[in-house]
DNA sequence: TCAACAATTGACAGTGTGTCACAAATAACG
DNA sequence: CGTTATTTGTGACACACTGTCAATTGTTGA
């Protein structure tokens, strides 16, 4: 049932023995994603979150400076899994279109296991400007990434050769947003059509709408 | 330098004259419209805004329940103008593309003009439950009524026969959120690019990108 | 064993919320 | 007018959450 990752089971101290206090600080992130999981972020408060573990509410101040250091430290975990995904377009080499289909395969399923967290992300951001910054630096590296991908393909011939930054910073958003919006909260969307609607937007806004049919099967239509 | 509307300088009273109520009312609209456009939307506490009024912070409660359904009193403001700028595109006839287009063009200004305003409902929309479904079904109406447009279209032959629903989905979001984060705080990005980025998109992936070029004067690159 | 250090705690001050009984201002009316 | 009724405004209160601190408890290694 629960899908969150279960990367805080032990502890992550560079070489030495697995001391208390990061069993504590364990106890402390898994009950933030198990919290996020169930519940919206707007009701995590430190009280709330440490009932779950059996420290005081007091212990949570020595691990994280507040609520939102902590959501930093769980963003970084997801952080890597979905440039990961994203990397297969922005970084790959090969028929571009494919790639795309490839990529939004992995981020889909990424995006819709992490759903509930991405959203709380989303949340947090708009609560701690710290954290907002934060955010927009990991939204603006896709920018970055996309728009030289975009400029890269233009030189190539293969796209259209508009301008390439909006371009690239509204695809972002709609990515973002839709996975937000779709999987944020439950019942999530189905991820298919999703991953089909988002796959068709930026096929077609950056390669032409013939190659939304062809590519790999995930666009095939029930 | 400021423009946001000054749809409460006056009181809204239906027949009768114009009370003491009213003003003092049209006072605490005026402050919120003034603060979410000078601070954040998480910085507007009852007290910050009720100080640049001249009645106490008690006083806010015989006009609002709360900061959120002040916000609701303020949305019902701006969704008039924004549904009537898509609806040129989503109830219109003749050239789909040149009603994009022209939407596009009014709902961009709209956006650009309001654009902290904008931001300050999504903000509000993750830290109050009530509040968010009244933005979801802001959204969500949007929604409904592109799908017709597309299946509408479809039917003609206008638009290739693929899922409408998650495609206006994600169009949806791209719209709401590439304004929010261009538009939703200072310095704000250059309209004129960003509405040529979305224009592009809708019109890629609903029409084909041979359009992208022709219709209004609005895609134009400089 | 017993210091030295790490981890935890309850209590406190600060800030915000929403409610209430009461005070002040305004309107209604004889 | 002057008096009453209604509307509008206020301070004080109880509650919730945050972040800090000195004091306490626990763990570890010589």
């Amino acid at each position: 049932m629960n899908q969150l990752p279960s990367a805080f089971r032990t502890a992550p101290t560079p070489g030495s023995r697995i001391t208390k206090s990061d069993r504590t600080r364990a106890a402390i992130l898994n009950g933030a994603l198990e919290f996020i999981w169930s519940r919206p972020f707007r009701e995590m408060t430190i009280n709330s979150l440490m009932a779950s573990t059996d420290v005081s509410r007091s212990a949570f101040y020595r691990y994280f400076d507040d609520i939102h250091k902590l959501m930093e430290t769980l963003l970084q975990m997801l952080a890597e899994e979905i440039f990961g995904s994203s990397n297969l377009w922005l970084e790959g080499v090969g028929d571009p279109v494919a790639l795309i289909n490839e990529a939004f395969e992995g981020l889909t399923q990424t995006c819709y296991r992490y759903g509930p967290f991405l959203r709380a992300i989303s949340d947090a951001a708009s609560a701690d400007e710290q954290f907002e910054k934060i955010w927009v630096q990991f939204l603006g590296a896709f920018d970055d990434a996309g728009i030289s991908r975009i400029e890269a393909d233009q030189a190539q011939g293969l796209i259209a050769p508009f301008d390439a930054r909006p371009v690239a910073f509204s695809l972002n958003r709609v990515n973002a947003h839709t996975f937000i919006d779709a999987f944020g909260q439950r019942p999530r969307r189905k991820p298919k059509p999703i991953q089909g609607g988002l796959a068709r937007i930026w096929i077609s806004t950056l390669y032409g709408a013939e190659w939304c049919e062809k590519g790999s099967s995930s666009l095939v239509r029930k």
